[in-house]
DNA sequence: GCATTTCATTGCGTATGCATTAAATGATGC
DNA sequence: GCATCATTTAATGCATACGCAATGAAATGC
């Protein structure tokens, strides 16, 4: 992340993205728990700005409050994370829908196709870290696509979520080659404007992909990630 | 609400519920802008819960921050009331198709069946707010049911911008007579445990919903709310 | 011993004041 | 008359201080 923009933020911004950082990266692990006055002092400023970032985080399901306990990074046990891929499977797949729906040039299609590509790529090359990142921008730009705002923020902030898990699980399943396929179908059936397979497709492929991650959580006894 | 309560509540917990009400009230009009300082007063305390309250309340899509420009109470237009009836459509859908596969007593279901008959009365009696109010538990009580907990505070989210645009429509359109056989199906799937039907009906019933309300605002040009 | 009360500690909630900065106003030059 | 820049104004962002209230420890009673 970019050092120099952060100059000149003001320092809840600054905390609201530091934290999210070390929550991320695990230096705030979860499930610990940490106080107002100790975030102040690792970012190097007064409580206050700490504690409205500590708000936003509390809203976005990463932190949760609990007055003089302290506060701590939400663990995501295996029943959080089916909770959280059929929220993100609905409304994906709605999104899937509407992108469809909307008839798109194959142009405003382009970073979908990208991202399918810089997967097969990722594949290809074994490379696990790229196969996540585009990964990503597929599902970033599927739910973009669909154009629903508040469908954007809600998956938006799921995805953090997941991603906090996968950090883990990435390392502990073989590379989806399959999943591609799945991929593209859902792209045709956008580009050509067909809303019930784009849906029915994205879905299927959506609701596979959780049992495999829940079973692989729960076998591997991560209660906590 | 409970005035009594409030007195040992702390004060940006007050400011939340205070602003909230004034928000759904109207006193807070939708689209007007308010100075941090101005809140403060009139709720009688400092700016620091306000800010705080502002805070959650930006989360949660009711205002909006616009630094030195004021806070903002978000208007809703009649898109931004077909994306959140879109949310809505998805998540108590998935929340049906969970309740049913659960297979609950039947005693589990009596609020469920509570809310319907309430809406039966309310409509013979041709009492709105009755009938708004019994709607309102029967979909808090379907989402309660379906188990995820995320669809639960999503929905909520999403219901409390509903609710700020029915105090407008419920009047402008006749009683959905009609509605509560769809209710009746619901819960019939739920309680036979039929995961597919509760789904589907319930997707048809919000679908339909949905196209009446926004069209309603539509042609009464309510661009805000 | 065990339960209960007291007391000290300390983390949080809130008020307050100052610093910062963006918007608005006025001044200056063209 | 218009554009640009300086100045003022005022709202926000932040640090700080203080008091309360909750927690855990120690002390007392049973």
């Amino acid at each position: 992340m970019n050092k120099v923009l952060r100059k000149q933020m003001s320092s809840s911004q600054r905390a609201l993205l530091e934290l999210r950082e070390k929550i991320f990266s695990g230096e705030l692990a979860p499930g610990s728990d940490h106080l107002e006055s100790e975030l102040a002092d690792q970012l190097n400023m007064s409580r206050t700005p700490v504690r409205e970032a500590v708000l936003m985080l509390e809203g976005q399901g990463l932190l949760e409050l609990r007055p003089r306990k302290g506060i701590r990074v939400v663990p995501l046990s295996p029943d959080d994370m089916q909770e959280i891929y059929d929220v993100l499977t609905e409304l994906e797949s709605l999104a899937a829908e509407c992108a469809a729906k909307a008839m798109h040039k194959e142009e405003d299609l382009r970073r979908l196709s990208n991202a399918i590509d810089d997967m097969d790529v990722a594949i290809a090359n074994n490379d696990l870290d790229a196969w996540a990142d585009a990964d990503d921008r597929f599902h970033t730009e599927l739910v973009r696509l669909g154009g629903n705002s508040r469908v954007n923020s809600i998956v938006h902030m799921m995805s953090d979520q997941v991603r906090r898990a996968r950090m883990t699980t990435l390392f502990m399943r073989p590379l989806p080659t399959k999943s591609n396929e799945d991929h593209r179908q859902v792209y045709d059936a956008i580009k050509n404007g067909d809303p019930q397979t784009a849906r029915n497709t994205h879905r299927d492929h959506r609701l596979h992909a959780k049992t495999i991650i829940v079973e692989l959580l729960k076998k591997h006894r991560l209660r906590f990630l």
